[in-house]
DNA sequence: ACAGGCGAAACTTTATACAATCCGCGCCTG
DNA sequence: CAGGCGCGGATTGTATAAAGTTTCGCCTGT
């Protein structure tokens, strides 16, 4: 046989080009490496990565449908500078999702998962030792990632992937202090709870962390000096 | 066949060709016309809509990330085929958010909103009484759509749109009986609810809605025969 | 007659060249 | 001296051509 191996439609890393370049982009944004409002030029990326502009160009046009990025015609793309109502409306659907996937994820539960699961967490424990803070970020949004595959819902993980990217920008912006990004205290204890199949203590641990994540910014009111911060942020 | 391609005076948006094409692929797959797993070539969509390749090829990778078209590398591009168990988690995810979209569209509730609602209700029944089955299952998912608007949440709304584009797909294939696609009565009851500012009736009514849906498909078990109807179907 | 392999055609993918558009800067004018 | 106008540079949008891959048909060998 022609053991010619058959790439998956989905593979993210290895050989796809643009994948590369969007998980590059998508991880320097999710580490806050990259701030709302700059601009990508095409040219400027297809340096980095080695790669013509009609790659850059794919790339870019799915990290727009993402949210995670605007394209405004004949001016070029730039990272996403999320408003205060649009932290209010992903911080809702947020509430309103993950819930329902960690519910989902207390079915799912195995050995293999929940050492995955406790793998991650003592690297998100490692990271915030270290002091690194870029690694902290990710590896936070990770978690939140990681309970959705666990969940087995394809839609649902898509969804919270979009979310989880917009939540790093929204994060970035509208932080009030430099507390660390996502408790890790509050990922072990849900860990817990999804080991002990508990599924309305995982629910609720899940829902009072994202409202502490939400309750630690400080979101303008949108009739407030919203336009003004716009317009002069730009 | 060059000579034809002639920019008019006034290109309302050289973007605005790229929407033409996507959502002319996507109306003919709500309206029941492309059958899933069609192959969508670059060429011929090109021909139709005088287009060159490139402006198809970004109109069908925003359809492959609303996940209503699979691109298959060095395949091509084909009209999905939801499996039994996507449709499943479309109905769940679609059961989760629905009836908070009613809530806040009663939020949002206005003369000219529920103007907008009786009006798109005349058409359905319109439609479904002249027995255009086509414009009838476009209309039916249109109004979920315009709730959704109604609710001015553009996170739900981006998702929702998602859900009802594979909604379609999954009723065409799974389907028991020729029943209406969506029973106008049950969105008449849910306008009525909305106009009354009642929040449960408004909620229960879409999850009842959204429940008779789903109990009208015939969703095999995904252990059963699907992998050999996949493989046969194609 | 049938299985297996070679080859050509068609398609997607990628790169490059061209055209259109926008922003900034300098000049001219009032 | 201030403000408007027009030109030049740069960047994006589009089309076309080259390159790679898959698929299907045909041919040959057993």
């Amino acid at each position: 046989m022609a053991a010619k191996s058959r790439p998956k439609s989905d593979a993210p890393d290895a050989s796809d080009r643009v994948s590369r370049i969007r998980e590059g982009v998508t991880a320097a944004i999710l580490e806050h490496r990259l701030l709302p409002g700059t601009k990508l030029g095409e040219d400027e990326i297809g340096e980095i990565y080695g790669a013509s502009r009609t790659l850059v160009r794919t790339a870019l046009q799915q990290l727009a449908h993402e949210g995670i990025v605007n394209i405004e015609k004949n001016r070029g793309a730039f990272v996403a500078r999320p408003t205060p109502a649009d932290a209010r409306e992903v911080f809702e659907a947020r509430r309103l999702i993950e819930p329902t996937i960690v519910d989902h994820a207390v079915d799912a539960v195995s050995p293999a998962w929940i050492g995955r699961l406790q793998r991650h967490l003592a690297e998100e424990r490692e990271a915030e030792l270290r002091g690194d803070a870029r690694a902290s970020v990710r590896l936070s949004g990770d978690f939140h990632r990681l309970v959705a595959e666990m969940s087995g819902h394809s839609i649902y993980l898509g969804f919270l992937k979009e979310l989880i990217a917009r939540s790093s920008l929204i994060i970035l912006l509208y932080r009030r202090h430099d507390t660390p990004a996502c408790g890790t205290d509050h990922h072990a204890g849900i860990v817990a709870a999804i080991r002990k199949c508990d599924r309305e203590a995982a629910r609720a641990q899940m829902l009072s962390h994202l409202n502490e994540i939400e309750a630690e910014l400080f979101l303008k009111d949108p009739a407030d000096e919203l336009r003004l911060a716009d317009v002069l942020g730009a």
